[in-house]
RNA sequence: CGCGGGGUAGAGCAGUUGGUAGCUCGUCGGGCUCAUAACCCGGAGGUCGUAGGUUCAAGUCCUGCCCCCGCAACCA
């Protein structure tokens, strides 16, 4: 049995991940089902890249321990285990960088590295902005400041360890240019001119200004830097260095890394470069798919703009929406996402077309046939052009799907299954089998047949859709009437697979078509809520930076004054009417702008702070002498605000200071 | 001259090795009634960013220019 090894990125857990992750995720689980479809023993891994400087920061803000905090990104509700269940993802293995036997393993790879005489000890030298405590290279400085927070910054060095990468440029730009290991090819040139040409430096592969990494055994106070740490996750993940596993033999080389476009440069120039090292076989190949945008644009944390997988997949269904990413944009290069292209693929391909020929199918058959149809239908003596041109689309359409699948063209696949599915509906209409039911005495076995050739050509349909959507598919051959034995690779090559006494049931409507208004505003509805979900549960008033001095501060005459009375005022929402006894004798108005956070009648008799000696103003035609003191914070976004009460034996006008 | 990608019908996109410009939505008209108000047929609408070049033939190859986007040590 042929092995194939597959791969996603392991995701870097410092934030939820998005619809992008998930478009990376269903590709390599699209691609991993495929293979075993046909008949391959797949290994196909997934995981997290757990260390590293920002997580370390991301925890210290939210006050937890870095492995407290990718814990619950990982594996907590809503985490990255969650998302590729719901997902359906059919990963055989999950592999997280902070697993011990990946430390561990990454402790002996640093060693055999060093040993092999390619990592040396040497000094990383760039600017390092003491504010933000980040080390920045002369490249990346923003007009010769902190790309950051834009403050000077200064000449710094750091003693590091070395990857010899330079030793490795000439093998790597024959692979690149002389062989088809990364695709698609537009990739190579960016590669080879980017970084090739001008010279490969050797690659920093160590650090001392963070800790949360794994440590340097031979070495306390260096921990491993990214590169090693994580690439090698491929191959720690097969048992390589650790005896957690024991697949190394088995399935290394890995015959495809699926991998953004943004890490093609680590997967195609270092990784390599770090096998060539270890003396292993290189993988066969690696794959940069593109990005999906959103209005154009980059989606990302700091914009705002990025996509729940979560509410998409609740809200439409998990295979729609892995159908839809799939189906959608072409896999190598960028695509524009949007709910109105979701919704309107979901209603175009899987309502009308799919969902609406197996249900109109299945109907007739039932109404005409009792839910059975007559042996021998599957043969037809002397076939229409419409017959024969429909048979060999189905029974020509797993050659032109498999083609697609295996240069990674997902959409082109299924392109090729909806033009087949299309010609089927055109099929009903060429052979108007409501006509031929008037008479089925006469038409009764020409009606079969054309039933039979609609079954059979949505069977072999489904067969190649199961990749996509595995449940969908399930359901569906259920409702056709295949059995175990015609929902196979072989028979999707097979005219005829199906039994010619298949007994199709019009089941429950797989693919409910999607009210468009409806559901945008749904979605804006859910995204409104997730984003004030994520606001932080307080906000306070930055304090003031300017100085008042004593005098100034000792002007404003700030007293305890007792509610005697209050009111709502007539015509406003917001205002509260208060009489108040400020100790002189003579009753104090004051307007406040409270009322949506007090009721006028708890707050009589309460004793408040007022400031006396504004200069009276007039609300809503009324006058307002002085203010009441409140303490204002926000929660979630929303403002709080409370009176500030006082102690009620602090009798009336006591002076505050 | 930093590198890469892109500019194709009103919108969003396909267009392999150069040989009649396609798809989805929208729009206009027709057909059908089995079906998830779905399905089928037809029409209108494009000087394929721009200026040159190679060729019998270029959206497709070459050159210049103009716009848009991304990347420039780790956001799929």
């Amino acid at each position: 049995m042929k092995k194939y090894y597959i791969t996603t990125p392991i995701y870097y857990p410092s934030d939820k991940l998005h619809i992008g992750h998930t478009y990376c995720t269903v590709a390599t689980d699209a691609i991993a089902r495929y293979k075993r479809l046909i008949g391959c023993d797949v290994m196909f891994l997934t995981g997290t890249d757990e260390h590293g400087q920002k997580i370390e920061d991301k925890a210290k803000e939210a006050g937890v321990t870095p492995q407290e905090f990718v814990d619950k990104i990982v594996c907590g509700p809503r985490g990255v285990l969650d998302l590729w269940k719901l997902m359906n993802i059919s990963n055989d293995r999950f592999i997280r960088t902070t697993d011990d036997y990946h430390v561990a393993a990454i402790q002996k790879i640093f060693k055999k590295l060093y040993d092999n005489g390619d990592i040396y000890k040497g000094k990383y030298v760039g600017k390092y902005c003491k504010p933000c405590e980040s080390f920045w290279t002369e490249s990346q400085l923003v007009d010769g400041k902190c790309p950051d927070c834009g403050r000077e910054v200064q000449d710094a060095e750091e003693e590091a360890y070395f990857f010899k990468l330079s030793k490795y440029a000439d093998r790597i730009q024959h692979l690149l240019e002389d062989t088809d290991f990364l695709e698609p090819r537009s990739r190579v040139n960016e590669m080879v001119n980017n970084f090739i040409k001008p010279g490969l430096e050797d690659l920093c592969v160590s650090r001392t200004s963070f800790t949360w990494g794994v440590p340097v055994d031979f070495d306390p106070g260096h921990v491993v830097y990214v590169w090693v740490d994580a690439l090698s996750n491929y191959i720690t993940a097969l048992g390589y260095c650790n005896d957690k596993y024991d697949d190394y033999e088995t399935f290394w080389p890995a015959d495809v890394h699926i991998v953004g476009k943004e890490i093609v440069r680590f997967h195609s120039i270092i990784w390599p470069a770090m096998l060539m090292s270890l003396g292993e076989p290189l993988p066969k190949k690696v794959f940069g798919h593109g990005w999906l945008l959103l209005d154009g644009g980059k989606m990302s944390k700091s914009k705002g703009n990025v996509v729940d997988p979560y509410i998409l997949a609740e809200m439409f269904g998990v295979d729609a929406l892995r159908f839809f990413l799939m189906r959608t944009f072409p896999f190598g290069s960028d695509g524009n996402f949007s709910n109105e292209l979701l919704i309107q693929t979901i209603n175009t391909d899987l309502a009308n077309d799919l969902g609406n020929l197996v249900s109109r199918t299945t109907a007739m058959v039932g109404k005409y046939f009792g839910g059975q149809l007559p042996a021998g239908c599957r043969d037809w003596d002397k076939p229409e052009p419409f017959d024969t041109e429909l048979k060999e689309m189905a029974a020509g359409l797993r050659e032109k799907y498999e083609a697609a699948m295996e240069s990674f063209a997902p959409h082109k696949a299924l392109d090729e299954v909806f033009k087949v599915i299309q010609r089927a509906n055109k099929y009903i209409d060429e052979n108007a089998p409501w006509a031929l039911a008037k008479d089925m005495e006469a038409n009764g076995k020409r009606l079969a047949h054309v039933m039979y050739n609609l079954l059979e050509t949505t069977r072999i349909c489904a067969v190649l859709l199961i990749p996509f959507m595995p449940d969908s598919m399930d359901k569906l051959f259920a409702q056709i009437g295949a059995d175990d034995s015609c929902r196979t690779w072989d028979s999707a090559g097979q005219w005829g697979s199906l039994s010619d006494t298949a007994a199709p049931t019009k089941g429950e409507n797989l693919f409910p078509r999607v009210d468009l208004e409806k559901a945008l505003q749904a979605l804006e509805e859910a995204a409104a809520a997730a984003k004030k979900a994520a606001l932080p549960d307080l906000e306070l008033e930055p304090q003031l930076e300017e100085k008042v001095d004593f005098d100034t501060f000792c002007k404003s005459d700030f007293r305890a004054v007792k509610v005697k009375a209050c009111e709502n005022v007539k015509k406003s929402n917001k205002l509260l009417k208060f009489t108040l006894d400020d100790g002189t004798g003579v009753d104090r108005q004051i307007l406040s702008g409270i009322a949506q956070f007090y009721k006028p009648e708890e707050l009589v008799g309460k004793t408040l702070m007022a400031i006396v000696n504004l200069p009276p103003r007039k609300m809503m035609g009324q006058e307002s002498c002085g203010m009441l003191i409140s303490a204002v914070h926000t929660e979630k976004g929303e403002e709080r605000l409370n009176l500030l009460m006082l102690d009620d034996k602090i009798p009336a006008g006591a002076k505050m200071c």
